[in-house]
DNA sequence: CCAGACGTTGTT
DNA sequence: GTCTGG
DNA sequence: CCAGACGTTGTT
DNA sequence: GTCTGG
């Protein structure tokens, strides 16, 4: 699951909403159809500020060898986060928020065709992710590379006929505890019940080549 | 001790 | 880096 | 996540 | 079938 979503088309209007004092963050072109690898923006308070950072989605642990596999590590269970080799550490030390305008999710019809859905809040300017963040060192260029993952967990009952798995959502008042507050604190967000919403949208969303504005919108 | 893995999804 | 398997 | 490629030799 | 690119 959530491997596509909408980012919010402007990171000033992100820093606002979360009241973010910082941004270390370049405003990318708008894109309503993420997919692995790309830049993404972040929340986080790895230092005592509220940060909007960019950046890429697809967690490559500190250990890697190279980032080949960054495509790989976009989700991670939060039933098992706590002891995977390449997520306890970031679950423990570096959780972030991930905002959204929403993600998608793919239905497989028995005829073997994947239909694509839009999920959102309803009423919320942006939808917010729990992620965890972690940083590469390129031993090539010297270069550091900041990766993110998206945390999961089962679907509710309100879109279980699309998918069975969904991210950890995190409300306002539970931004301080996803990323500040105890590992059992931030536990305890996987198995929150949020208001969701859903609608099909276009088969223009499958190919990653596609954007617009249009691919997030109903159709019938 | 060293070598090799370290992840998720979905589908079969 | 750290854990598991051999 | 889905879509699309998946290869070599030799010649321009 | 599996891997890479987006």
């Amino acid at each position: 699951m959530c491997g596509r979503y909408a980012l919010p088309e402007d990171p000033d209007r992100v820093g606002l909403f979360f009241d973010a004092s910082t941004r270390i963050v370049d405003a990318v072109p708008p894109n309503f159809n993420v997919s692995p690898t790309q830049t993404i923006y972040v929340v986080d308070e790895m230092t005592d500020e509220r940060l909007v950072r960019n950046v890429a989605w697809g967690l490559v642990p500190r250990w890697a060898k190279d980032s080949s596999r960054a495509a790989s590590l976009i989700n991670a269970r939060s039933e098992s986060i706590a002891e995977k080799p390449s997520f306890r550490e970031p679950f423990v030390q570096s959780r972030c928020l991930i905002p959204a305008l929403g993600w998608y999710e793919w239905n497989r019809p028995e005829d073997g065709s994947k239909i694509p859905y839009f999920i959102f809040q309803p009423n919320q300017d942006f939808t917010v992710m729990a992620g965890i963040l972690e940083a590469w060192k390129n031993p090539e260029t010297g270069q550091w590379l900041r990766t993110a993952a998206v945390v999961t967990c089962d679907a509710s009952k309100s879109m279980e006929h699309i998918h069975d798995r969904m991210p950890v959502l995190v409300e306002k008042a539970d931004w301080s505890t996803w990323l500040k507050g105890t590992p059992e604190a931030a536990s305890a967000l996987f198995m929150k019940e949020h208001e969701i919403s859903s609608h099909r949208v276009s088969l223009q969303v499958n190919s990653s080549r596609n954007n617009g504005r249009e691919l997030i919108e109903a159709v019938a």
